[in-house]
RNA sequence: GGUGCCAUAGCUCAGUUGGUAGAGCAAAGGACUGAAAAUCCUUGUGUCCCUAGUUCGAUUCUCGGUGGCACCA
Protein backbone atom coordinates (compact mmCIF):
# COMPACT_ATOMS: atom_id res chain seq x y z
CA UNK A 1 0.00 0.00 0.00
CA UNK A 2 1.54 3.24 -1.32
CA UNK A 3 1.08 6.30 1.69
CA UNK A 4 2.39 9.48 0.39
CA UNK A 5 1.55 12.00 3.02
CA UNK A 6 1.07 15.19 1.82
CA UNK A 7 3.78 17.03 4.21
CA UNK A 8 2.22 19.96 5.51
CA UNK A 9 2.89 22.95 3.45
CA UNK A 10 5.05 25.55 5.27
CA UNK A 11 3.07 28.21 6.87
CA UNK A 12 4.61 30.97 5.51
CA UNK A 13 1.65 33.89 6.50
CA UNK A 14 1.50 37.46 6.08
CA UNK A 15 -0.24 39.23 9.38
CA UNK A 16 -3.75 40.32 8.98
CA UNK A 17 -2.31 44.35 9.05
CA UNK A 18 0.45 43.30 5.94
CA UNK A 19 -3.00 41.81 4.01
CA UNK A 20 -4.48 45.03 4.67
CA UNK A 21 -1.53 47.24 3.19
CA UNK A 22 -1.35 44.99 -0.01
CA UNK A 23 -4.54 46.10 -0.73
CA UNK A 24 -4.57 49.77 0.56
CA UNK A 25 -1.61 49.63 -1.96
CA UNK A 26 -3.45 48.35 -4.48
CA UNK A 27 -1.36 45.58 -5.24
CA UNK A 28 -4.05 43.32 -4.91
CA UNK A 29 -7.77 43.26 -5.52
CA UNK A 30 -8.96 40.69 -3.70
CA UNK A 31 -8.24 38.58 -0.72
CA UNK A 32 -9.46 34.83 -1.15
CA UNK A 33 -9.40 32.39 1.82
CA UNK A 34 -9.65 28.27 0.38
CA UNK A 35 -9.69 25.17 1.75
CA UNK A 36 -11.20 21.68 1.59
CA UNK A 37 -13.99 21.10 3.37
CA UNK A 38 -13.26 20.93 7.46
CA UNK A 39 -10.15 22.32 7.45
CA UNK A 40 -11.71 25.67 9.43
CA UNK A 41 -11.84 27.86 6.26
CA UNK A 42 -14.71 29.91 7.47
CA UNK A 43 -13.50 30.43 11.25
CA UNK A 44 -10.11 31.80 10.05
CA UNK A 45 -12.02 34.06 7.17
CA UNK A 46 -14.29 35.56 9.68
CA UNK A 47 -11.37 36.39 11.86
CA UNK A 48 -9.64 38.10 9.16
CA UNK A 49 -12.42 39.92 7.55
CA UNK A 50 -12.48 41.24 11.31
CA UNK A 51 -9.56 42.55 11.83
CA UNK A 52 -9.25 44.34 7.99
CA UNK A 53 -12.32 45.70 7.97
CA UNK A 54 -13.40 42.88 5.15
CA UNK A 55 -16.77 41.30 3.94
CA UNK A 56 -17.14 37.91 2.98
CA UNK A 57 -18.24 36.74 -0.35
CA UNK A 58 -19.03 32.97 -0.37
CA UNK A 59 -17.53 31.21 -3.01
CA UNK A 60 -19.53 27.77 -1.64
CA UNK A 61 -21.76 25.93 -4.76
CA UNK A 62 -24.78 24.83 -2.06
CA UNK A 63 -24.38 27.71 0.32
CA UNK A 64 -26.54 29.72 -2.07
CA UNK A 65 -29.45 27.39 -1.56
CA UNK A 66 -32.06 28.79 1.61
CA UNK A 67 -33.04 26.33 3.49
CA UNK A 68 -30.01 23.73 3.20
CA UNK A 69 -28.25 24.74 6.01
CA UNK A 70 -27.25 21.85 8.02
CA UNK A 71 -26.29 19.93 5.50
CA UNK A 72 -23.87 22.77 3.67
CA UNK A 73 -22.76 23.42 6.99
CA UNK A 74 -23.48 27.33 6.95
CA UNK A 75 -22.48 27.90 10.08
CA UNK A 76 -24.00 31.55 9.74
CA UNK A 77 -23.50 32.44 13.20
CA UNK A 78 -20.03 32.49 13.74
CA UNK A 79 -20.30 35.50 10.95
CA UNK A 80 -21.08 37.82 13.74
CA UNK A 81 -21.09 41.18 12.72
CA UNK A 82 -18.98 40.20 9.20
CA UNK A 83 -21.72 41.03 6.74
CA UNK A 84 -21.27 38.16 3.89
CA UNK A 85 -22.89 37.30 0.15
CA UNK A 86 -23.85 34.81 -1.80
CA UNK A 87 -25.30 32.73 0.71
CA UNK A 88 -29.18 32.27 1.27
CA UNK A 89 -29.86 33.94 -2.35
CA UNK A 90 -32.19 31.26 -3.72
CA UNK A 91 -34.68 28.66 -3.03
CA UNK A 92 -33.71 24.99 -2.45
CA UNK A 93 -34.09 23.48 -5.74
CA UNK A 94 -33.30 25.73 -7.95
CA UNK A 95 -30.34 25.74 -10.22
CA UNK A 96 -27.22 27.77 -9.85
CA UNK A 97 -23.85 27.80 -12.30
CA UNK A 98 -20.33 28.80 -12.66
CA UNK A 99 -21.86 31.36 -15.04
CA UNK A 100 -24.15 32.76 -12.42
CA UNK A 101 -21.77 32.67 -9.69
CA UNK A 102 -19.36 35.14 -11.97
CA UNK A 103 -22.09 37.41 -12.34
CA UNK A 104 -23.07 37.46 -8.87
CA UNK A 105 -19.77 37.74 -7.50
CA UNK A 106 -18.67 40.59 -9.74
CA UNK A 107 -22.24 42.43 -8.49
CA UNK A 108 -21.17 42.13 -5.23
CA UNK A 109 -17.34 42.91 -5.48
CA UNK A 110 -18.43 46.40 -6.80
CA UNK A 111 -20.94 46.83 -4.20
CA UNK A 112 -18.56 45.93 -1.54
CA UNK A 113 -15.47 48.12 -3.16
CA UNK A 114 -17.84 51.06 -4.00
CA UNK A 115 -18.57 51.42 -0.11
CA UNK A 116 -14.91 50.99 0.55
CA UNK A 117 -14.39 47.29 2.43
CA UNK A 118 -12.11 44.75 1.43
CA UNK A 119 -13.51 42.20 -0.36
CA UNK A 120 -12.33 38.61 0.60
CA UNK A 121 -13.65 35.57 -1.11
CA UNK A 122 -14.00 32.27 0.76
CA UNK A 123 -15.12 28.94 -0.10
CA UNK A 124 -13.93 25.76 -1.32
CA UNK A 125 -15.91 25.56 -4.68
CA UNK A 126 -12.46 25.76 -6.92
CA UNK A 127 -14.34 26.03 -10.13
CA UNK A 128 -16.01 28.97 -8.46
CA UNK A 129 -12.85 30.93 -7.53
CA UNK A 130 -10.60 30.23 -10.38
CA UNK A 131 -13.96 31.36 -12.68
CA UNK A 132 -13.53 34.88 -10.81
CA UNK A 133 -9.93 35.19 -9.91
CA UNK A 134 -8.66 34.17 -13.22
CA UNK A 135 -11.26 35.65 -14.94
CA UNK A 136 -12.94 32.71 -17.27
CA UNK A 137 -14.89 33.64 -20.39
CA UNK A 138 -17.83 32.40 -21.83
CA UNK A 139 -18.73 31.95 -25.27
CA UNK A 140 -22.17 33.24 -26.42
CA UNK A 141 -25.17 32.82 -24.69
CA UNK A 142 -25.30 29.24 -24.17
CA UNK A 143 -22.65 26.43 -24.35
CA UNK A 144 -23.21 22.78 -24.47
CA UNK A 145 -23.37 20.59 -21.61
CA UNK A 146 -20.00 19.18 -23.04
CA UNK A 147 -18.23 21.88 -23.32
CA UNK A 148 -15.15 19.77 -21.39
CA UNK A 149 -14.11 18.77 -24.32
CA UNK A 150 -13.21 22.45 -25.91
CA UNK A 151 -10.03 23.59 -25.36
CA UNK A 152 -9.62 26.99 -23.98
CA UNK A 153 -7.69 30.05 -25.30
CA UNK A 154 -5.54 30.83 -22.89
CA UNK A 155 -5.09 34.88 -24.00
CA UNK A 156 -9.10 34.96 -23.39
CA UNK A 157 -9.31 33.12 -20.25
CA UNK A 158 -7.10 35.09 -18.69
CA UNK A 159 -8.60 38.63 -19.00
CA UNK A 160 -10.35 40.30 -16.61
CA UNK A 161 -8.75 38.56 -13.82
CA UNK A 162 -8.03 40.07 -10.32
CA UNK A 163 -4.69 40.04 -8.69
CA UNK A 164 -5.48 38.03 -5.41
CA UNK A 165 -4.00 36.82 -2.59
CA UNK A 166 -4.70 33.46 -1.75
CA UNK A 167 -4.30 31.69 1.96
CA UNK A 168 -5.60 28.40 2.21
CA UNK A 169 -6.69 26.62 4.96
CA UNK A 170 -5.64 22.88 5.42
CA UNK A 171 -4.49 20.39 8.37
CA UNK A 172 -3.36 16.86 7.86
CA UNK A 173 -5.61 14.70 6.11
CA UNK A 174 -5.97 12.34 8.53
CA UNK A 175 -6.91 14.84 11.12
CA UNK A 176 -9.27 16.09 8.48
CA UNK A 177 -11.21 12.84 7.87
CA UNK A 178 -11.53 12.32 11.85
CA UNK A 179 -13.32 15.89 11.92
CA UNK A 180 -15.27 15.21 9.10
CA UNK A 181 -16.49 11.82 10.93
CA UNK A 182 -17.36 13.92 13.65
CA UNK A 183 -19.00 16.82 11.55
CA UNK A 184 -21.10 13.93 10.04
CA UNK A 185 -22.07 12.60 13.16
CA UNK A 186 -22.75 15.60 14.88
CA UNK A 187 -24.88 16.95 12.14
CA UNK A 188 -27.25 14.10 12.24
CA UNK A 189 -28.03 14.86 15.70
CA UNK A 190 -28.64 18.23 14.66
CA UNK A 191 -31.46 17.42 12.16
CA UNK A 192 -29.67 16.79 9.28
CA UNK A 193 -32.24 14.26 8.15
CA UNK A 194 -34.91 16.51 8.99
CA UNK A 195 -34.15 19.14 7.10
CA UNK A 196 -34.06 16.88 4.15
CA UNK A 197 -37.14 15.40 4.91
CA UNK A 198 -38.56 18.75 5.27
CA UNK A 199 -37.24 19.91 2.06
CA UNK A 200 -38.80 17.13 0.54
CA UNK A 201 -42.21 17.54 1.92
CA UNK A 202 -41.67 21.57 0.88
CA UNK A 203 -41.60 19.83 -3.10
CA UNK A 204 -38.09 19.37 -4.22
CA UNK A 205 -37.89 16.56 -5.72
CA UNK A 206 -36.00 13.82 -4.62
CA UNK A 207 -34.48 13.91 -8.38
CA UNK A 208 -32.71 17.60 -7.66
CA UNK A 209 -32.03 16.94 -3.77
CA UNK A 210 -29.74 13.80 -4.96
CA UNK A 211 -27.74 16.08 -7.56
CA UNK A 212 -26.31 18.26 -5.04
CA UNK A 213 -24.65 15.80 -3.68
CA UNK A 214 -23.01 14.30 -0.50
CA UNK A 215 -25.45 15.03 2.46
CA UNK A 216 -28.27 15.90 -0.29
CA UNK A 217 -28.35 12.91 -1.96
CA UNK A 218 -26.90 9.82 0.52
CA UNK A 219 -29.76 11.02 2.96
CA UNK A 220 -32.24 11.46 0.20
CA UNK A 221 -31.72 8.02 -0.86
CA UNK A 222 -32.02 6.79 2.77
CA UNK A 223 -35.38 8.51 3.19
CA UNK A 224 -36.03 6.48 -0.43
CA UNK A 225 -35.69 3.33 1.24
CA UNK A 226 -32.65 2.85 -1.27
CA UNK A 227 -30.07 2.38 2.03
CA UNK A 228 -29.76 1.74 5.31
CA UNK A 229 -29.31 3.93 8.11
CA UNK A 230 -26.04 2.48 8.87
CA UNK A 231 -24.88 2.25 4.96
CA UNK A 232 -25.89 5.57 4.68
CA UNK A 233 -23.60 7.11 7.06
CA UNK A 234 -20.83 5.11 6.05
CA UNK A 235 -21.14 5.81 2.39
CA UNK A 236 -21.43 9.50 2.83
CA UNK A 237 -18.47 9.38 5.34
CA UNK A 238 -16.22 8.44 2.48
CA UNK A 239 -18.11 10.55 -0.31
CA UNK A 240 -17.15 13.24 2.13
CA UNK A 241 -13.33 11.86 2.34
CA UNK A 242 -13.24 11.90 -1.60
CA UNK A 243 -14.52 15.45 -1.62
CA UNK A 244 -12.32 16.93 0.69
CA UNK A 245 -9.44 14.86 -1.62
CA UNK A 246 -10.92 16.65 -5.14
CA UNK A 247 -11.10 19.95 -3.59
CA UNK A 248 -7.47 19.19 -2.53
CA UNK A 249 -6.31 18.20 -6.57
CA UNK A 250 -8.03 21.03 -8.02
CA UNK A 251 -6.21 23.58 -5.57
CA UNK A 252 -2.55 21.81 -6.48
CA UNK A 253 -4.05 22.34 -9.80
CA UNK A 254 -4.34 26.24 -9.39
CA UNK A 255 -0.52 25.97 -7.55
CA UNK A 256 0.68 24.39 -11.03
CA UNK A 257 -0.58 26.68 -13.29
CA UNK A 258 1.05 29.68 -11.53
CA UNK A 259 -0.93 30.26 -8.82
CA UNK A 260 0.53 31.00 -5.14
CA UNK A 261 -1.19 30.31 -2.04
CA UNK A 262 -0.17 30.73 1.40
CA UNK A 263 -0.64 27.57 3.59
CA UNK A 264 -2.05 27.76 7.04
CA UNK A 265 -2.66 25.15 9.60
CA UNK A 266 -5.86 27.07 11.20
CA UNK A 267 -6.57 24.59 14.29
C1' G B 1 -15.04 -33.68 22.98
C1' G B 2 -16.52 -35.38 17.59
C1' U B 3 -17.38 -34.14 12.47
C1' G B 4 -17.59 -30.78 8.46
C1' C B 5 -16.43 -26.05 6.20
C1' C B 6 -13.33 -21.77 5.96
C1' A B 7 -8.30 -19.14 6.51
C1' U B 8 -5.72 -15.16 -0.47
C1' A B 9 -4.57 -7.00 -1.22
C1' G B 10 -6.87 -2.23 4.22
C1' C B 11 -12.31 -4.80 3.70
C1' U B 12 -15.68 -8.52 1.08
C1' C B 13 -14.36 -12.41 -1.84
C1' A B 14 -12.87 -15.05 -6.72
C1' G B 15 -8.99 -18.13 -8.62
C1' U B 16 -4.77 -21.24 -9.77
C1' U B 17 -7.18 -29.45 -12.91
C1' G B 18 0.53 -27.85 -8.82
C1' G B 19 4.42 -23.36 -12.66
C1' U B 20 4.15 -17.56 -6.65
C1' A B 21 -2.68 -14.56 -8.16
C1' G B 22 -7.35 -10.97 -9.52
C1' A B 23 -12.30 -8.33 -9.06
C1' G B 24 -15.51 -4.92 -6.30
C1' C B 25 -15.09 -1.45 -2.41
C1' A B 26 -11.46 1.48 0.20
C1' A B 27 -6.93 4.24 -0.64
C1' A B 28 -3.48 7.30 -3.68
C1' G B 29 -2.60 10.51 -8.02
C1' G B 30 -4.83 13.25 -11.97
C1' A B 31 -8.50 15.96 -15.16
C1' C B 32 -12.01 19.81 -15.01
C1' U B 33 -14.22 27.06 -18.40
C1' G B 34 -22.54 27.64 -18.27
C1' A B 35 -24.89 20.64 -13.11
C1' A B 36 -18.32 21.18 -9.93
C1' A B 37 -20.83 18.61 -2.99
C1' A B 38 -21.18 17.19 -10.12
C1' U B 39 -18.71 14.18 -13.89
C1' C B 40 -14.57 11.44 -15.46
C1' C B 41 -9.39 9.06 -16.03
C1' U B 42 -5.06 6.30 -14.03
C1' U B 43 -2.74 3.07 -10.26
C1' G B 44 -3.01 -3.67 -7.34
C1' U B 45 4.43 -7.55 -4.98
C1' G B 46 0.16 -9.50 -1.34
C1' U B 47 5.31 -14.26 4.20
C1' C B 48 -2.07 -16.71 -0.93
C1' C B 49 -2.51 -18.63 8.31
C1' C B 50 2.01 -21.72 10.33
C1' U B 51 5.07 -26.35 10.31
C1' A B 52 6.47 -30.82 7.88
C1' G B 53 5.86 -34.08 3.58
C1' U B 54 5.13 -35.44 -1.82
C1' U B 55 7.20 -32.85 -6.19
C1' C B 56 11.96 -30.21 -10.64
C1' G B 57 8.41 -26.75 -8.44
C1' A B 58 3.04 -26.00 -3.50
C1' U B 59 -0.70 -20.55 -2.32
C1' U B 60 -2.93 -24.91 -4.90
C1' C B 61 -2.19 -32.05 -2.94
C1' U B 62 -1.19 -34.86 2.08
C1' C B 63 -0.18 -35.01 7.63
C1' G B 64 -0.10 -32.01 11.89
C1' G B 65 -0.93 -27.20 14.29
C1' U B 66 -3.41 -22.48 15.18
C1' G B 67 -7.75 -19.28 14.56
C1' G B 68 -12.96 -18.71 13.01
C1' C B 69 -17.88 -20.64 11.67
C1' A B 70 -21.56 -24.57 11.58
C1' C B 71 -23.66 -28.98 13.09
C1' C B 72 -23.53 -33.31 16.46
C1' A B 73 -22.74 -34.65 21.42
Amino acid sequence: MKTTPAALPEAEILKPAEIKALYDKGEIDLVCVLGPTASGKTRYAVELAREIGAEIISADSRQVYRGMDIGTGKDLEEYGEVPYHLIDILPAGEQYNVFDFQRDFHKAYEDIVSRGRIPLLCGGTGLYISAVTRGYKWEGEKIPLSSAAQSVNPDKAETGSLKCFYIGTLVSREERNRKIDKRLEARLQEGMIEEIQGLLDSGVSAERLISYGLEYKFITEYLLGERSREEMQERLAIAIHQFAKRQMTWFRGMERSGVKIHWVNPL
